[in-house]
DNA sequence: GGTTGACGAATGAACGTTCATTCACTAATT
DNA sequence: AATTAGTGAATGAACGTTCATTCGTCAACC
């Protein structure tokens, strides 16, 4: 099986990230050897080596390209109409659409963003990209009028980064994890803080003790 | 360096788990080799295969160690008399007494958990036992008038479970996570839910299509 | 009380494998 | 002919694991 007859200028990097992505999806980052992700990408080991300079790069590389397909998510979003329409369409399509696998690789990522700094700064790049959008999305909704002007928006964008985060987690692991009711009961409560029924002073009738 | 003079029978398996964990926390467990974990405990490499039968048997240990730490945090709980009481004190022991490197950890088990089906089957189990937990102890709750019939407290026991999954990761990477702010924010959050002031149907001030 | 021998704990030096990476070479395209 | 893509075997280091050996302790015996 030779790839000497493909086309002179044809671009492999998509093709060996695929590759890279089934891999470290099936087997993490460092149960993956080279070899593996060659084989699956139907070419030989070395020649890896002449579109990415390591094994490390070849996993940015992977993470970067989530990257921007998350922020041009984003930026479509950013100037939609109806505030839970927004939410409920990026809820949709990351937590539904997208298959489960997609979460496992992400645990992967967490882990490996631990100890990687180049990985690390590639995920806090999302998480701001993604909470600058959070807020100004919710920001436009309330200059509209529809959300309360007493709405802490930071503590509503750390609260969907929160729940995101929980669910991904439960999506990678949890054997009878049903996305469409998880994400439909978290979609309400989002509704339900944006429009303030649960504020930062808790309810008095459960606790005893005033928060904190 | 000997250890040679220690007592005849002591058992050397806690202190190699410990050196275990500061490893796995500081490199990952693939990164971290058996010579790392013998340097940490203060012995040599060959010597650990009396205590533990394989490299992949340490890893399993270490996480049935952890495993029997909440499980007991959480059997002590159950019989608490003031709900709210109760999840904070949980919440300050998991996500603020307990150092960062703890949820750093738990990421790594994360990760490992997606392949290796022995993990997998411990983390069910204290999944399982944590739910068992909240609902148990939300139900006395309920049994003495403190929140409203109608709650769904399998809902309230994914919710609680979500909200933990996304601190963790969020203590573990995020740079400036503040435990203290997040923890009192949602048990606030919690609380509102527990006392029926947001429930499955939506604010429809908020949105103008009904949730599904 | 001192000597001896057995035994478990610990050592440290391998062994064998795995794996990222390299490189000299071939094939195809221009 | 020159250039680029791809090959496939080789390399060398790293690492999990093994094992023959050493060391310290303790109980039995003199």
């Amino acid at each position: 099986m030779s790839l000497a007859r493909a086309p002179r200028y044809l671009d492999r990097r998509p093709q060996i990230l695929d590759a890279a992505e089934a891999c470290f999806t099936r087997s993490g980052f460092h149960r993956t050897t080279m070899q593996d992700v060659a084989g699956e990408a139907g070419m030989v080991p070395g020649n890896l080596y002449r579109y990415f300079p390591s094994k490390d790069a070849l996993i940015l590389a992977l993470i970067e390209r989530d990257r921007a397909e998350i922020a041009s998510d984003f930026a479509a979003l950013v100037d939609t109409v109806d505030l839970m329409g927004a939410f409920r369409s990026l809820g949709r399509r990351h937590f539904i659409e997208k298959p489960r696998e997609k979460a496992v690789l992400t645990l992967e990522i967490w882990s490996e963003a631990a100890r990687n700094p180049a990985i690390a700064d590639v995920m806090g790049g999302v998480q701001a990209e993604v909470r600058r959008g959070i807020i100004a999305v919710c920001e436009k909704a309330r200059s509209k009028g529809e959300i309360p002007q007493s709405i802490d928006l930071d503590a509503v964008a750390r609260l969907i980064l929160t729940l995101s985060d929980g669910l991904i987690r439960r999506r990678a692991l949890d054997p009878d994890f049903e996305s469409e009711t998880e994400v439909a009961t978290l979609l309400d409560l989002i509704g339900a803080v944006l429009c303030g029924a649960v504020s930062l002073p808790p309810c008095s009738a459960v606790t005893q003790t005033p928060s904190r």
